[in-house]
RNA sequence: CGGGAUGUGGCGCAGCUUGGUAGCGCACUUCGUUCGGGACGAAGGGGACACAGGUUCGAAUCCUGUCAUCCCGACCA
């Protein structure tokens, strides 16, 4: 391609939406077009960079026994009603673009395609021997994001490679999700990505394993922790870890003490000359399950500690069997509007009493009480005395009365000792998630009745796995993690062009003449070559090479006239002058490589 | 949805306080000089200032409302 056949606007300034360099640097070289909020026009060699992501995909894909489709991006909503999601998604989260027809039915667009693709394995596979398969596809998605931000790194309309398998057992089920795991890192390895792999929290969606595939980069959204063993990595949510020793607490007596007005860890601390990870801290949360019903919880913690409110969604759906729809903090405004005053907050104990709840009109009647390990295994703890402006010192489990629930509802931060070896300490990272793969089990199978007959001739839910890949999302990490200060540098493999012959001047026969010999020699060879062939000044043409991250640039210039050329790496600006078949079979080798 | 900010040619901005009918840099067009890291000079083209009301002889500027965009929180590939 000719560049100045190739439509290229590059910008000088850095418009004022875009945040993230990645963004920015998207937008200067071109890449793409904003057309309303969250929504993008991919320009040529944005597409050319998508397509070149979604060919290793589809090839990594093939490779693992996958088969690929297109779906329908309209569905109906009866559809989304059968599994039960068309409300929280249209009219709940509001995440789901709907319409109706001319007909007065009710279509959304496509957030994501269990429903359909369900649909379409339960009217053609009816047997257990049909059995593994793994259907994807590659397309647009449609999702009315609270928020868009950063670009394509969340946008309303996306693409996505989706993913699903189904298995008639959970056994067959993990090993598909195994070759995924393997496949998605093969994939991730072969744009040119550093990932890391975590457990993630399948919370709402359920299903016994879940890993997301992080990009590493400071511009992440997502806060991941890992050990320096590479053994252990995990988001936020779903991290564990052993916390730091709890400092002795060893009075000579059990008492009540007065604490006027101490109602914060800190103030009782300093004040008390005690220590956070002597007390025992006592909070209550609201969690709203289905059909709006407000439970409270009891949650106790050392003080020092943290919760997890993903660990106590997932506590509470477990424990009492139900949906959690939110988790919601006690604010001024609700203590006022529900009259709270004779729950003394700040000074709470681990026993405080159900009646407290008595009055108050819409809560359940009953806490839902748990304690975290690092509360739980104190031996002796301070605790509110559930008196405003009282603390008990020199407690214990024994005094209070049996405990009902422990769990791990606490936030593991980093510095603090992993797991699997506590002479590991805990890194902080920021990631990009990227692929996200999770063993469904058969919670989308059951509500939409996709069955099969097994070998006992018994019909069967199907077991699911499904594994999504965020396409436009990608290639945007990657410059996140591929750039420097002059622009892009696209790894080799899913840049737009691999290389760039620029002519210093156009005007000289004799530049003219090589760089087009260069250029059908490269074609010929399958590279995928631009050719700068526009009037510009040679810095022009530069600036735009180094931008728009073109990993190989060839410069035909002031050596032409010996028959040699510059040839220049994008990444470490090395550069070597050499004759331009020695350009051509160097940049063939680099390509075969890959 | 809650909190904050901003809307002036394709992009970045000034003008608004103290109303008088729009300006700068980049980009674009033409000519000349230049020509290995976003050249210089000259001459041009393009915007009724987000929209709708109002105040006024007169509104980008003041008032009211609406809309859009961006940033901070819950959601997510």
């Amino acid at each position: 391609m000719r560049v100045s056949r190739l439509m290229l606007v590059t910008q000088r300034d850095v418009p004022a939406e875009a945040e993230i360099v990645s963004h920015q640097l998207l937008v200067r070289g071109g890449y793409i077009r904003r057309v309303t909020s969250g929504i993008y026009a991919y320009m040529p060699l944005m597409w050319r960079v998508l397509r070149k992501i979604k060919a290793i995909v589809e090839e990594e894909m093939d490779n693992a026994g996958a088969l690929q489709t297109l779906l329908p991006q309209l569905h109906p909503s009866e559809l989304w009603e059968r599994s039960g999601r068309w409300q929280s998604y249209t009219a709940g989260e509001g995440i789901m673009f709907h319409l109706m027809d001319r007909q007065k039915r009710s279509l959304g667009l496509g957030p994501t395609h269990e429903e359909v693709i369900t649909k379409i394995a339960d009217e053609q596979i009816h047997s257990y021997k049909q059995l593994p398969v793994n259907i994807y596809q590659i397309q647009t998605k449609f999702r009315d994001e609270i928020r868009p931000r950063f670009g394509l790194m969340r946008s309303r309309e996306f693409i996505m490679k989706d993913s699903y398998s189904f298995h008639s057992n959970e056994k067959d089920l993990g090993k598909t999700y195994k070759s995924m795991e393997v496949t998605y890192k093969r994939i991730f390895a072969r744009c040119g990505l550093e990932t890391v792999a975590v457990d993630a929290d399948s919370g709402a969606i359920g299903g016994s394993a879940s890993q997301e595939f992080m990009v590493t980069a400071d511009a992440g959204e997502d806060l991941i922790l890992t050990s320096k063993d590479g053994l252990y990595a995990a988001n936020q949510e779903k991290a564990v870890s052993i916390p730091k020793e709890a400092i002795l607490h060893n009075p000579s007596e059990s008492k009540t003490i007065s604490t006027p007005n101490q109602n914060s860890i800190l103030e009782l601390c300093s004040t008390n000359n005690l220590e956070p990870s002597q007390i025992v801290k006592v909070i209550i949360m609201i969690a709203i399950l289905e059909e709006q019903v407000e439970q409270p919880l009891l949650l106790s913690i050392r003080g020092d500690q943290e919760i997890n409110e993903v660990k106590v969604i997932n506590f509470v759906a477990e424990t009492i069997n139900k949906q959690v729809i939110k988790l919601d903090q006690v604010n001024d405004e609700e203590k006022n509007r529900l009259k709270l005053d004779h729950i003394p907050f700040g000074f709470l104990g681990p026993d405080l009493k159900d009646n407290v709840l008595e009055n108050i009109s819409g809560w359940q009647k009953q806490f839902l009480r748990v304690t975290d390990h690092s509360a739980a295994s104190l031996d002796c703890f301070v605790c509110g005395a559930n008196v405003k402006d009282k603390h008990r010192i020199g407690m214990s489990w024994e005094k209070l009365g049996e405990l009902t629930n422990k769990a791990d509802i606490r936030k593991a931060q980093k510095g603090e000792s992993c797991v699997h070896d506590p002479t590991m300490k805990l890194e902080e990272r920021h990631g990009i998630e990227i692929g996200h793969i999770f063993q469904l089990g058969r919670k989308y199978s059951k509500s939409l009745q996709a069955t099969f007959t097994n070998e006992q001739g018994q019909e069967e839910a199907f077991w699911m796995g499904c594994y999504g890949l965020g396409i436009t999302r990608l290639a945007q990490a990657a410059i996140e993690q591929h750039h420097d200060e002059h622009g892009i540098c696209w790894p080799l493999p899913i840049a737009p062009f691999e290389a760039v012959i620029v002519v210093i001047n156009m005007k000289e026969p004799i530049q003219e003449e090589i760089s087009g010999n260069i250029y059908k020699a490269m074609l010929a060879k399958g590279i995928d070559v631009l050719l700068d062939d526009r009037s510009e000044r040679a810095g022009v043409k530069f600036k735009d090479a180094d931008l728009i991250g073109i990993p190989w640039r060839i410069v035909v210039g002031r050596d032409a006239a010996n028959g040699k050329v510059e040839i220049v790496q994008r990444v470490s600006r090395e550069t070597l002058l050499v004759d331009s078949e020695q350009a051509i079979q160097r940049i063939l080798q680099e390509k075969l490589s890959k």
